[in-house]
DNA sequence: GCGATATGTAACATATCAAGTTACATGAGA
DNA sequence: TCTCATGTAACTTGATATGTTACATATCGC
């Protein structure tokens, strides 16, 4: 199935934007992200009215962070994405009247259930501060080898 | 994100099968799944070569139980269907040159192989006699009320 | 052997949805 | 007012689960 990686995008979008204070517009995100600004927008758009950022228009304007980075968790965005569905799988039909289907649900359902709880704790664990600082460790173990932090 | 629901549908058949024992044609089991015979036997095919079941031609042919319940596990149906993602979600791009989306990756990981490995490991709990088990409890209590295993 | 029945499978159709793209409206600053 | 930027609708594209048709192959009963 194909896997949607718009937390990873907009996480993506978010670090890069921890790491300089200016205003960013969509289009430089976008190439960033080597995707189109339109994308930028759609994925900033539930963040924006979360307060997580900021945008603003004219001359100057573009994206801008508005949260204390340390406060806001992997989950809380995902949440600000609009939930979607984390599972891959699931019932070939709810509330079925087949006896049967209702216990492979229910069967089912627990698995799931357990597994998408664990995600999201795990997400409500991490927050953008800490992503921060890890990249940041990175950059540092990297420049010792003289390399960028982008590349091919 | 369109959800796999071949799991529940061929764990779905396989209960069915296990009511009674004759063979069951691929026709016979599309119509209790409201499918396609054709479906039914790609979901099949799968379990055929692992040994869960076992397929015949011709006159009096079909589809018939070939294991133990007892031994095989939700677990072991998901690896015979070809262990089909089972996160909604993923990385946007692996192995990246950029250091932050090698933080970002890094973090959705944990999380996300901590989710599948608690979900692989509750499919390994459940064996296909428990849910058949489940399925005649369900049906005792139903009975006394005078309603059929099947209905709209 | 022959016809009926069943699986096996390729090929094509459909539906859904993330992602990408185009077009245009709106608003802010120089 | 002109330029730059976001806001958003509408459309296109690609991937994939699911559904369907068509036909080949194997097996049973006569």
């Amino acid at each position: 199935m194909r896997r949607d990686s718009r937390l990873s995008g907009v996480l993506h979008v978010l670090l890069h934007m921890a790491q300089q204070p200016g205003p960013f517009t969509s289009e430089t995100l976008a190439k960033a992200m080597d995707t189109n600004p339109v994308v930028i927008r759609r994925i900033m758009a539930g963040l924006r009215e979360l307060g997580y950022v900021r945008s603003e228009k004219g001359h100057g304007g573009g994206w801008t962070l508005a949260c204390d980075l340390s406060k806001v968790t992997l989950r809380d965005v995902y949440a600000a994405l609009g939930s979607p569905a984390l599972l891959a799988m699931g019932n070939r039909t709810e509330a079925p009247g087949c006896l049967v289907e209702q216990a492979v649900n229910a069967a089912l359902d627990q698995a799931f259930s357990d597994a998408e709880a664990l995600l999201l704790s795990r997400l409500g664990e991490v927050t953008l501060a800490m992503l921060s600082e890890d990249f940041r460790k990175r950059l540092g173990s990297r420049k010792h080898h003289g390399m960028h932090a982008h590349g091919a």
